[in-house]
DNA sequence: CTGTTAGCGCGTTCAG
DNA sequence: CTGAACGCGCTAACAG
């Protein structure tokens, strides 16, 4: 394959010239650069990243680590990235960790060894060792949808504790007193502020925080299933369940079918992320809605700030608010608490 | 930062002594590897994979170069990917071209100046282009999803015109006469395809192929909206409509609710592509399932296989089937065609 | 099992 | 506005 150098040649320059017209780095009169362009077109000459990130410490590449990229919330996240980073010249690689660690850890470390210009990364577990590592290795890094304890970094996410204490609330207004909650990891940064947002909603209601109504399983469906089963199971009933992701939700609404439970006749629920329009053909659940895309835009706007040095030197932590929708799930809405 | 070098220099050895130990290439006794080992951790040594990659001329790197990841059947096809090519030591880099040519050629021309190892492209119009200029870069491609025309290639894909054909049948098997198809852009021969497999279940059973009933647009909610208003403007509407996959379908529903027209009672609905369960609450449309997950492995595979030489002289078009999945949106069952 | 030599294809640095 | 020299960090090829 042709290199910079027969390039060069057949344009009778040097090969810096060829460089700089490929890039736009450095001037270069228009006769230069259209015989240039002539050379490069006659040979098929493609310039080889590899050598110049070599060279020039920069390799216009961005990674996305994120744990389901199946899950519409991420891809939305994702879309919404990779929209704003193409348009600046970036490349972006995705990786899903599926909540794992090790893996989010094996992932880091070939992207480091990539030299990937900079990483966003919505942490498994609480993140702290993976943004002291890349930290360390003086990548640019945002943080998103989740909080990272204890460490200064930049991140972008959706107010969970606001948006699950106005669920709840809404649960209440309606009238429920035995809301259960069909939580995801505990590890994890929004699995304990929806928890903190649904067990303000009720002290500030005068209802008791019980366990027995609190439930820690995985943002899955499966989980979900699951634990809707458990809430379910028992003498003491809830009348309306809290799903704290899609996933989750879905699951729960698989087995409140199973045990021939109504929505929201029989029991109400609520749920954390909302569905793209294009793909739900009667809107149906009451939720509060995370705004992906937004967050996908504000978390790559904040990294290419700081790939270029306009960043400042605080670390910015964007808070965006979920919007509650409401629909039929919750049940028929008779008093809207103020 | 620590270069190869330094960690030669601290464990004592030969620089290339260094690289075999990390790459597991060629042998090294336990005790050089576990001093090796040592001075890596000791200096924090991060392998550099863009010096490695210009020496070896392999990047472990492919690339997924699709229309958009927001769709759940691309979504599903790159986990399938990721899961696999992850597995065997790759990393994937995802490109959205919302079936634009030219958002396609951009990109392809970028990951050909990171010389990925490999390239599987689900081609925005038909592709022709775009795969002979991967091919003369001699660079290992397989197509998904869709047909390219005229052009040796891998190619895995389902089987639309038989899917198609399908649920054509099931709608002229339930008395249905008068079906419109709401189809994406003809440029796409996944587009294509399913016309033909919807002409050739209206002519087996003697209905004249009919213009006013098939609509182009593009595989988006808007277009299916669009056309499915379009469809039942007119003096003569029918009273199925098939909509050609799942963008198009919650689209062309929107429309019906819009004018209060009952799926399935007052219009039978048939599309192509389900959503994955985690999704669906109350699976309802009758659908043309592509096994997703499952064409991006194989797609996958046949890569993997073509990089490490393994792959045959021939190449392979896998065809997939599609299920036939039968629910409430194409209305009751009288009677099943043989 | 390990080492030596050389060079992958560029861009930085300095000079004109 | 253009060029010469050098080296980025690593591994292929060959030797021992």
């Amino acid at each position: 394959m042709a290199d910079i150098r027969d390039v060069a040649k057949l344009a009778g320059v040097a090969p810096i010239t060829v460089s700089r017209c490929i890039n736009n780095s450095g001037y270069c009169s228009p006769q230069t650069r259209a015989r240039v362009e002539a050379a490069v077109a006659e040979l098929g000459f493609v310039p080889n990243r590899l050598a110049s990130g070599l060279r020039s410490k920069r390799t216009n590449t961005l990674a996305l680590v994120l744990t389901d990229i199946t899950n519409p919330f991420f891809t939305t996240i994702a879309r919404g990235v990779e929209d704003i980073a193409s348009e600046a010249g970036y490349t972006v690689i995705f990786c899903n960790t599926d909540e794992s660690v090790s893996k989010e850890k094996k992932y880091l470390q070939v992207l480091l060894e990539k030299r990937v210009d900079g990483i966003l990364l919505v942490p498994a577990s609480n993140g702290l060792d993976s943004v002291a590592l890349i930290k360390k290795r003086d990548i640019p890094i945002v943080v998103l949808d989740r909080r990272v304890p204890d460490l200064q970094t930049d991140v972008v996410r959706c107010d969970s504790e606001e948006g699950a204490y106005e669920l709840t609330r809404l649960l209440l207004s309606l009238g429920h007193r035995e809301i259960a909650i069909l939580n995801g990891p505990s590890g994890v940064s929004t699995s304990g502020d929806r928890l903190d947002g649904y067990r303000r909603a009720l002290n500030e209601a005068g209802i008791n925080i019980n366990a027995k109504w609190e439930y820690h399983g995985a943002f899955t469906q499966e989980s979900g299933f699951e634990m809707a089963h458990k809430a379910l199971a028992g003498v003491y009933k809830p009348t309306a369940l809290f799903a704290t992701n899609n996933f989750i939700t879905f699951g729960a609404l698989k087995a409140l079918q199973e045990m021939e439970l109504r929505v929201p006749e029989d029991i109400a629920v609520v749920g954390f992320d909302d569905l793209p329009a294009s793909l739900v053909t009667y809107p149906f659940l009451t939720v509060a809605a995370q705004p992906a895309y937004e967050m996908g835009r504000r978390a790559i706007e904040i990294l290419l700030d700081k790939l270029c040095g306009k960043a400042s030197d605080q670390y910015q932590e964007v808070v965006l608010p979920a919007e509650i929708v409401i629909r039929q799930s919750s049940g028929r809405v008779r008093k809207l608490v103020q």
